[in-house]
DNA sequence: TATGAATGAGCGTTCATTCAT
DNA sequence: CATGAATGAACGCTCATTCAT
C-alpha cells in the first residue's frame, strides 16, 4: 500500500504490459515477458499491481481518463443558448481534440478498444460508449428542441448510428501508423451526419470527383419526404 | 456396421461451445466444461474438433456463412438502373433480412463479435468488416454516378461511418432479449444517413468551411420536448 | 479365443504394426496408425491381439522362434565326437544359416534389436542374448575339452565377448539396405576369435592390404605367452 | 537479495529422473512421479529443464562427456612408436580406466545403454558405438602395420566384432552389483582378440576356405572338464 | 463378426502468484 | 524494498480400450 518509492518502475512496467497486453491479448500475454521487458522483477510487478488484470485496468483507467475530459467537457442544458453553427463548431472542435488525443494515446486505446472489446472487460469499452452516446443523445436533444435537427428524429437509434460511427473511427485510426487529415474525416462525418447523402435539388456545381471531394459545397435544405408514422416510439419491438 | 455417430454430438458440442466461450471468452472456456455443458465425453469433443480454437473457427464459420450471402447479394453495376425509390428500398429490404438474420441468430453472433473482435481472432471480424464496408462504398459509388447522393461524398470515409454505425447496430441488437421494431431502427438509420439530422426548413448557412468552423451564432432555442429517462437502460433487456 | 475366420486380417495386422512400432517405437506408435495402415478396423486390433504390447509380443515370439531354431540346433555333448575341422566348420555354417535367417527378416529383427532393448521388453533380447552365449559357452567347453582352445579360456568372458560380437554383427546388419558378404563377414569372425589378432612368427606372405584382406591364409601356432593367475576363477571380482 | 537457487535442485531432479527413466523408460515415466521422487515441485523441473526430453539429454550427456575423455585419449599416429608390449599395455590400462569410469557411473550408463537404444534417442548410443569402433579400427590398423597383427585383417569387420564385445561387456557390467574383477575381465577380453581361442599346440590345418567349409573332419575327443552350474547366473549380482 | 464412435484417465506443460533471502 | 526461485493448480490434448450397432 506504501506508494514504492522506484516511481520509474510503475510507468515502465505500464508501457512494458501495453505493449505485451497488445502483440498477445491481457490473457495470453505473461507477467515474465512484461517483467523482462521492462527490465524489472517479478516481485516489482506485484509490489505495483495487484494482478496481472490490475495492470489491464490501470491501463483502461488511464485511457479512459483522459478521454471522457472531452465527453463530459459541455453538456447542453436549458441555459445553453448556442446556435446551430455554435453548435456544429463546438462539435467539430470537440471531435477534432478528443480524435487528436485518441491518435496520441493510439497505443493504449488500441488496446483497450481491440482487447478491452472481449472477455470479461467488455464491461469497460460497453460503459464508455454508453456515456459517449448519451452524450451524443443529448446534443440531439438540444439540436431537436432548437428546431435544428429533425423533429421526428429518433434520439436513441439516431445516437446508436452516430456513436457507432465514430467507434468506427476510432478503430481504424488507432491502428494507423500515419496521422490522417483528422479534419477532413470529422468534416466529412459531420456533413455526413447533418447534411445526409442525399443531393439536394441543386446538384454541386463544379466536376468534383465523388470519390475525393474537397469538402462541402453550399446546399440548399429539401423538405423531408419520408414520413412514417410512430418515429417516436420506444425502441422495443 | 459400426456404431453410427451420433448426429447431435457435434451440434451439441458447438451448441454447449458456444455458451462457454461467450460466457467466458475463447481462453478461458475449457473444454471440460463444454463437454460436460454438452454431456459428451472430452474424447468427443476431440473427435469432431481439431482443437479448442477450430470449434471456435466452425462457430465463426457457420456465422459468417450465413451473414456473407445478404451483403453480396446484389452487387451495383453499370447494367443496373435502379431509382432513388428502388435504391432505398432495396437498401432497406436487405438490411432488413440481414439483421432479421442476424437477430435469429444472436447467440453466434453475440459471441463472433465480442470475443471475435479480439486477439488473434480477430481477423475474422475485420474481414468481414471490411468487405460489408466495401459494398457500402460501392453504393456509395452507385448512389453518386445517379446523382441521388451528394457528389463531394467522401466514399471513404462516409463508408466507415455508415459500416460503424450497422456494426453497432448489429452489437446492440445481438445482446437483446427481447425482439425490437428491426424496421424502425432500420428505417431510422436510412433516414438519418440519406437525410441527415438537419432540419430542411433551415438550410445551412452558405460558405462555411466545415473544417474550420467559426464558431457560434447566435439561433433561436427550442424548449426541450422530449425527455426521456434511461434512454438507454431500455435497449437492454 | 475362438481363432478369428480372417486369417489374413492378423497378418496385415502384424505387419502394420511392424512398420509403426519400428518407425516409432511401441510406446509411441497408435494402435490407430497401425490398423489405418492396415486397412483393419480398430475392432479387429483388438479381436487379434489383446492389447498393443501383446501384439508386439507376438511380433518378438514370431522373430524368436525362427532364430531359437539355429542355436538349439546342435548341442555338444560328450556323445559328439568333432575334429577342429569339423566344429569350425559347424560353426560358420551354423553363423551363416543363422545370419541367412537374419537378414531374410531383418525387419521385424531390427525392431526386436532395437525397440526390445529398452524398457520393459528388455528381458526378450537378454533372454535370447543368454541363450546364444550359453551355446556359445557350450561349444566353447567342448573345443578346450578336445583340447583345441586354449586351456586357460574363461569360458564365461569369452562367451561374453563372441556374443557381443555376434550380437553387434546382427545389429549391423540388420540396418543395412543391401546384402553383404555375409561369409566373408562371418569368417572374419571366426578368424578373430579362434585365430587372434596376433601375427604369427611367420608374417603374411604376399603383400595382402591389411586393410582389404581376402580371407585367412595358413598360419601357424604360436605359444601363448602372457599367463595371469586365477584365469579361471570366478568372475565376481 | 533474491532466493539463492537451490543449487542442489537441478542435481535431486537428475538422480530422480534418472531413477524413473530407468524404471519406465523415458516414455512412461510420469514428470510427476520425478519430481515427487526429487522431493520438488513439478514448476521446479521445468524451471531447470526444457522438457522431459530435455532432462533424459542432460543425463546422456553428462554420461558421454566423461566416456569421450577415454576413447579419444591417444590416437595412434605414425610418429608413435610403440611395440607389441607397450601397446598392449596400453590397451588393457585404457580399457580398466574406462570401465572403471563405467563401474562408477553405471547408473546413468545403465539407463543410457538401455534406454538410448530404442527409439529416437538411439542416435546417442549410435554415434558412441561408431567413435569407440572408429577408435579401435585405427588401433587395428596401427597394430598391422607395426607387424604386430595379421596383415589379412579385415579391420571394419574386426572392428565391429571388438567394438560389439566391448559394448556386451559394459552392458554386463552396468547391470552388477557387485563389483568384478574387471582386470581379470579386461585382460581375458585382450587375450581372447589377441591370441584368439586357438590352442597353440594345434595348428590349424592349411589350405582351408574359411568361408566354404568343407564340413567335420575326425579330430579326437577331449574329456569335459568344466563343468559349471548357472554360468551366467553368476554375473548378476 | 466387424466397425469406428465414444470414452476418460492420464500426462506434459504453463504461468500467476508467493515468499525466502 | 527487491529479487527471482519455487510452487502447484489448471488445462489442452492423446490414445488405448470398450461397446453399441
Amino acid at each position: 500500500m506504501a506508494r514504492p518509492p522506484d516511481k520509474t518502475a510503475r510507468a515502465d512496467l505500464l508501457a512494458a504490459a501495453l505493449i505485451e497486453f497488445d502483440e498477445h491479448g491481457v490473457e495470453r500475454a505473461t507477467v515474465e515477458a512484461i517483467t523482462s521487458r521492462a527490465g524489472r522483477s517479478k516481485g516489482a510487478f506485484y509490489l505495483h499491481f495487484e494482478s496481472k488484470e490490475a495492470a489491464f485496468l490501470a491501463l483502461c483507467e488511464s485511457a479512459f481518463a483522459g478521454l471522457g475530459e472531452f465527453i463530459g467537457a459541455v453538456t447542453p442544458s436549458s441555459s445553453l443558448d448556442w446556435g446551430l453553427e455554435a453548435l456544429r463548431a463546438h462539435w467539430l472542435e470537440t471531435d477534432l481534440r478528443a480524435f487528436e488525443y485518441v491518435w496520441q494515446h493510439r497505443p493504449i486505446l488500441r488496446l483497450v478498444l481491440s482487447v478491452g472489446m472481449c472477455g470479461r472487460f467488455a464491461y469497460l469499452v460497453d460503459a464508455f460508449a454508453t456515456v459517449a452516446r448519451e452524450s451524443i443523445a443529448r446534443w440531439l436533444e438540444y439540436g431537436v428542441e432548437r428546431g435544428f435537427y429533425r423533429a421526428e428524429l429518433d434520439i436513441a437509434i439516431t445516437s446508436m448510428a452516430i456513436g457507432g460511427a465514430y467507434d468506427r473511427l476510432a478503430r481504424e485510426l488507432v491502428r494507423l501508423e500515419k496521422k490522417p487529415d483528422l479534419a477532413r474525416w470529422l468534416s466529412q462525418f459531420q456533413a455526413t451526419f447533418v447534411e445526409g447523402l442525399a443531393a439536394r435539388e441543386r446538384a454541386t456545381k463544379r466536376g468534383q470527383s465523388p470519390t475525393k471531394p474537397r469538402g462541402p459545397a453550399g446546399e440548399e435544405p429539401v423538405a423531408a419526404k419520408t414520413r412514417r408514422a410512430s418515429r417516436h416510439a420506444a425502441l422495443r419491438g
